[in-house]
DNA sequence: TACCAGGTAAAAA
DNA sequence: TTTTTACATGGT
């Protein structure tokens, strides 16, 4: 007998639900994914998994978000207030994206780009933990690969959850990692560096050596760089990564990034391959936003959009 | 079949 | 100090 809880959020506007969850319609049914209009995924809310379940009630003018809470125990009030609060964050649902939009409304590729992705917000992980994981793993190889890793270290390292017959797998947790041999955490595809890292970083954390959620607080980005680069297995492009993706750090850019080049010179330079270098300087026309200028490019290319 | 893919640390030069 | 190399796996 599962316990269940219902509400609705607001969002700031413009917000688009649907252009932010398609991207996890191809996402592993047991771990998130986006069916039906509904996108779903467990969290572990004050020690206890969660099924959270979102869908739109409203418009990209006026977004509403129904949210539905399912647990195998009851759900409490704070339960409800630590949900919402994560909800909000993994959505970004309280960003402006309006002073976005005007920054680069004088830059005609970016503004016709994000025209087409009216709404649309970037997603963000629960936990810093979780993005500095997956950034680690993407290190290298192609995110394709990448991804089924990751899944398989969900699954393998995650606390299951299961409601109505259905299984859903929880994101690993720092201890769940730290805990683990590295012997095992090689067994979901990683090489034995890469297991050594992310078990390094779990076991710091575990240990309360480091503190990624208040790092997260520090609004000077040049010092989160410099603290995760500390952490072995940890460069500038991971470190910038786990920003972007876990801190809503949307300033952030990968600018060495192989991906993130390809995007940008398909769109600014007609495809032919560019350097790091000059990816930097056409990021630059878009302000206090490269990072999240570059996930609509990412977007827009796999929308398959042209200019 | 090779080679490459959203890097990094450690070894070699 | 700067340049090479090993790394694991799945797609092409």
């Amino acid at each position: 007998m599962a316990f269940t809880e219902n509400f609705q959020l607001k969002a700031l506007a413009p917000f688009s639900f649907d252009l932010c969850t398609q991207i996890f319609s191809s996402g592993d049914p047991e771990i998130r994914a986006y069916a039906n209009g509904v996108f779903y995924q467990v969290l572990k809310i004050n020690g206890n998994l969660v099924l959270v379940n979102l869908s739109s009630a409203g418009t990209i003018q006026e977004p509403k978000i129904k949210v539905q809470l399912k647990s195998n125990h009851p759900i409490t009030v704070e339960d409800k207030r630590k949900a919402e609060e994560t909800v909000v964050f993994i959505f970004n649902l309280d960003f402006d994206l309006c002073s976005f939009y005007k920054d680069v409304e004088n830059e005609p590729v970016m503004h016709k780009i994000a025209q087409q992705l009216y709404g649309l917000k970037n997603p963000t992980t629960p936990t810093v933990f979780e993005s500095l994981v997956d950034s680690i793993v993407e290190q290298q190889i192609s995110i394709k690969v990448a991804h089924t890793i990751e899944q398989r270290l969900t699954k393998k390292f995650g606390e299951p959850l299961i409601i109505d017959d259905n299984t859903y797998y929880a994101y690993p947790t720092p201890k769940n990692i730290a805990d683990a041999s590295i012997s095992k955490i090689q067994q979901v595809g990683l090489s034995l560096r890469k297991a050594e890292y992310i078990q390094n970083a779990a076991k710091l954390i575990a240990a309360g050596k480091l503190d990624l959620e208040k790092l997260k607080s520090n609004p000077n980005p040049d010092e989160i760089i410099a603290e995760l680069d500390e952490i072995r297995g940890i460069g500038v492009w991971t470190a910038k990564l786990t920003m972007l993706r876990g801190m809503q750090k949307l300033d952030a850019l990968p600018a060495d990034d192989l991906g993130i080049r390809r995007v940008i010179s398909r769109y600014y330079c007609g495809g032919k391959s560019i350097g790091t270098d000059e990816a930097r300087e056409i990021a630059k026309s878009w302000g206090r936003w490269e990072g999240l200028a570059a996930y609509y490019l990412i977007i827009a290319e796999v929308k398959g959009i042209t200019i």
